[in-house]
DNA sequence: AATTATATTGTCACAGAGTGACAAAAGTCA
DNA sequence: TGACTTTTGTCACTCTGTGACAATATAATT
């Protein structure tokens, strides 16, 4: 049993590269069509016709049709998680978060544009934005279960669960302030701002 | 064009009356249906088989199967609404929150049985999850909308957008605790303790 | 009470999202 | 090359949700 060790790093086997290069030729392929012909007007059929696969094909990469638009939130989330379960052991709850969140804030600074994208889509009907915010606030029990596992113990004037909600908030409305807004300015600026509670 | 005046509070119309018997009783079976066998174990058809009418009617009365589940939160959330447009134009900001939050609470608190059953169905799955939380917090913008155009303007420490979503927070988590917990505690007071950030 | 008008319901037909099963067509490795 | 493992397409199927239309029940009018 011989490790399958990556030649290099862009190499890596074809099938992983072929396996990255249809997801995103998919997404690309539905946000394209979305945007046409708004999210409801398109079909899974017509997205995997436009990359010439089968729809049965199209649901052994992404397990719906919604997962397109928030996927992406969900993997920087993901990160957030990542980083908890790696900060030093002395770190205190508030520092964590802190830490935490700015990171997530700078995750998602570099992904405006296809956040944009996902985000007016997802503003076209309820069931969408219902999924967009799940996607951010999903991680919110494991967050704290990582923090109160890892983390220096506080005397916390709130209790954790609620002190990790009101950063989820926090995060959630700047980046919709920050979206809405046409300028770039910085959201992680503007978060950091807003984590003074 | 003589008006329907409602003969007594109660007949007011076998129509009205026929309805509202006719949607609770899709409601009471459909809740029954999924604790025996899980929301997307039951079928709208068995709901409505189970009501004794087609499932076409079923969706005359539910827009769609998850309804069953968000349709409560959602009118108690849009009475929210209703008192933040009867508010008098002297209260400031913070006491109109205060007050819409605190009656919000009082609802939950009268209804905690139905909303418990619902939330423990809801935690089944993510995309019910998901739905709950929409619930929730679908009526943010107009109310952001509704305190901007009567409200007394007041000097914030920070923009109405975020102090609305911190309240909202503060009353979704205070609910979640108040649901997990056994003992039945004042949601209200909990919520109160809460509102002082 | 008989007769309009109006609202509700059932039936039928249909489109779209997902999923399991299995055979065909890749890619991988010796 | 040949044996082995994934990935893909096809097919069949269930479930949600909707438009259209006829049948039925309720309401209003005389």
């Amino acid at each position: 049993m011989t490790e399958p060790i990556p030649a290099s790093s862009s190499a890596a086997g074809l099938r992983e590269r072929k396996k990255k290069m249809a997801e995103q030729a998919i997404t690309e392929a539905a946000l394209h069509l979305f945007n046409e012909k708004g999210y409801h007007g398109t079909s899974v059929q017509e997205i995997a016709d436009a990359v010439t696969m089968s729809s049965r094909t199209f649901f052994r990469y992404f397990d719906s049709k919604e997962d397109i638009l928030s996927g992406m939130i969900r993997s920087i989330q993901q990160e957030g998680l990542t980083q908890a379960n790696e900060l030093p052991t002395e770190t205190t709850v508030r520092e964590g978060l802190r830490l935490i969140f700015l990171h997530l804030a700078g995750l998602y600074e570099r992904q405006r544009e296809g956040l944009l994208v996902r985000y007016r889509i997802a503003k076209q009907s309820p069931a969408l934005a219902s999924l967009f915010l799940y996607a951010t606030m999903e991680t919110e029990p494991e967050l704290c279960q990582a923090l109160a596992l890892r983390l220096k113990p506080e005397s916390l004037h709130m209790d954790l669960r609620f002190l990790v909600a009101l950063h989820m908030t926090a995060l959630r409305v700047t980046i919709e302030d920050w979206l809405e807004q046409d300028e770039e300015s910085s959201l992680t600026a503007s978060l950091e701002r807003r984590l003074v509670f």
